[in-house]
DNA sequence: TTATTGACACAAG
DNA sequence: ACTTGTGCCAATA
C-alpha cells in the first residue's frame, strides 16, 4: 500500500520543500500534515536521513515548536541560522526564530 | 532480537 | 505559569 517507511520519508521531503523562501514551519505541523501527530520526532529522523540520501532539501527552515533550530548541530558550522537570517527571518535569540511571524502551514498552500 | 536514543509535542502536577 | 514525565515510530548498537 502507499503507507510504508519510505513513503514517509518521501512525504516530508515533499512537504519540506515546499516550504516557501523566507518561512519555516514545525515538525509537528508536518507530522501532523501527514496524518501522523505524534510522529513529529520521525520527521526531524527523516531530515536526518535526507542528508544521507542526498536529498537537497531546505531543512534549515523546519524547526521545533518553539522556533528553536534544534538541527543546527546537524548542519556545516551554523548554515542553519546564516541561511535563515539571509531570507530575512527574524530572530528572537541566538538560535530562535520568530516562529509566530513567519510560521507556514503546509496546508495552507 | 532487545534495548537505547533521537532535528518533538502534549498532559499533568 | 513553570517543570517533569510520557508517547510516538524508526534506526542504530
Amino acid at each position: 500500500m502507499s503507507n510504508s517507511k519510505k513513503d514517509y520519508y518521501q512525504k516530508v521531503y515533499d512537504v519540506v520543500s515546499r516550504i516557501p523562501y523566507g518561512k519555516v514551519t514545525t515538525y509537528g505541523t508536518i507530522s501532523g500534515y501527514l496524518g501522523v501527530r505524534s510522529g513529529a520526532r520521525m520527521v526531524g529522523y527523516a531530515l536526518n536521513n535526507s542528508i544521507k540520501n542526498g536529498e537537497e532539501i531546505p531543512a534549515h527552515r523546519v524547526v521545533n515548536r518553539l522556533g528553536q533550530l534544534t538541527g543546527r548541530a546537524y548542519f556545516p558550522n551554523d548554515t542553519m541560522r546564516e541561511r535563515l537570517k539571509q531570507e530575512g527571518v527574524r530572530f528572537t535569540g541566538d538560535y530562535t526564530v520568530d516562529i509566530k511571524k513567519h510560521f507556514w502551514d503546509p496546508a495552507d498552500e
